[in-house]
DNA sequence: ACGTTAAAGCAAAAGGTTTGCGTTAACGGA
DNA sequence: TCCGTTAACGCAAACCTTTTGCTTTAACGT
């Protein structure tokens, strides 16, 4: 009775947006984001800009999708002996990329698209948090906690620096957050 | 020999720039923002759409121009006798207010916007932070010190989940982040 | 292979944005 | 108080983006 008519990931699709990523990804590094219009994409990418009106919406949804996947992880937390090592590792390397103009902007694309974006782009810092944590426990309410008080004060004042154009932390004074932050998970 | 062409804040700018801020903040009350464009606001001011693309350029910076106005503070920090008292009630009413869907739209108006704006929202948070300390110490490199572990361990978690729509924190929560921000202030 | 249908192409209509030029109204000096 | 100067506004036409109805293409299931 119902043929479900699901989504259709097929070839044709995945090769336009391909296409449409890397148009916008390529302007993006020549032109002001501001200048970049969806005619100019469509052209470049060899299709109408309906077909973009049509599946993405409008301009800031093409370039928040682009912005997420160069904020979606590409590979799992390097290990360095030590919980409290790895999280300091990770979160130079995150203060790094973010800082970054591009990072910068990537940011500002996903925030102010709708809300799943800006979700699923924490929820990418989130987990990365937990493989780090669950590997020196593995498992239970504890590193539930311990992840909270990470995102609370390492995460958090790395990105709300960087948004609201404050000075970015210093290398060193991550260091201490990540101290400030398990101290207070252990304290619960 | 030079007339000096300075800015000219008379009477009909100011008017102009009255009603076209209440246009703006009236159909973002009535409409969603995505279906407010800058003629709306024109009509609705009684002026021309031109008036405002030369004024502001385009309608985000209409967006962000009201959401900076709805985000300055209207009073000083009430007192409640104690620095920590003070910044207990600061803080929660600040959450209170920010995770609002008009706080949240403003803020993310004022950071999509380029970056004087975000940085004269993290001013005016910064400013009533400072005068909170400072009533405990007057002056003094101990209150800087003091202000920037409240930025970073009490308004970037409060600002980040509302950004990223993580649940946003309670209240009781609040009181603990303030503690450690004022321990870690100690201890440098 | 064939039928079905989601997604893309095309083109015209609708609407938003930019721009040149004339007009208005603040501001400063006589 | 009046007058000259000039920034800012109004108007309207040109330009460009966005929307929309219809046709065509190409995945996917049988």
């Amino acid at each position: 009775m119902s043929p479900a008519p699901g989504p259709r990931p097929g070839g044709r699709s995945a090769r336009i947006q391909q296409a449409v990523h890397a148009s916008t990804r390529k302007l993006l590094d020549e032109r002001d984001r501001a200048d970049i219009t969806v005619p100019m994409i469509a052209a470049d990418a060899g299709i109408t800009p309906s077909t973009i009106y049509r599946r993405w919406g409008d301009i800031n949804e093409v370039f928040a999708d682009v912005a997420i996947e160069r904020l979606r992880p590409d590979a799992p937390p390097r290990e360095t002996g030590s919980v409290r090592g790895d999280l300091v590792a990770w979160a130079q390397e995150y203060l790094e990329e973010m800082s970054s103009p591009v990072g910068r902007a990537a940011l500002r694309d996903v925030v102010m698209s709708g809300d799943t974006n800006p979700l699923k782009c924490a929820t990418f810092c989130r987990t990365q948090i937990e493989t780090i944590v669950g590997r020196g426990e593995p498992l239970g309410t504890s590193v539930h906690v311990a992840v909270e008080h990470v995102i609370d004060h390492v995460v958090a004042p790395i990105i709300y620096r960087i948004l609201f154009d404050l000075d970015p932390l210093e290398a060193d004074r991550v260091e201490a957050l990540v101290d400030q932050a398990l101290d207070a998970a252990v304290r619960v």
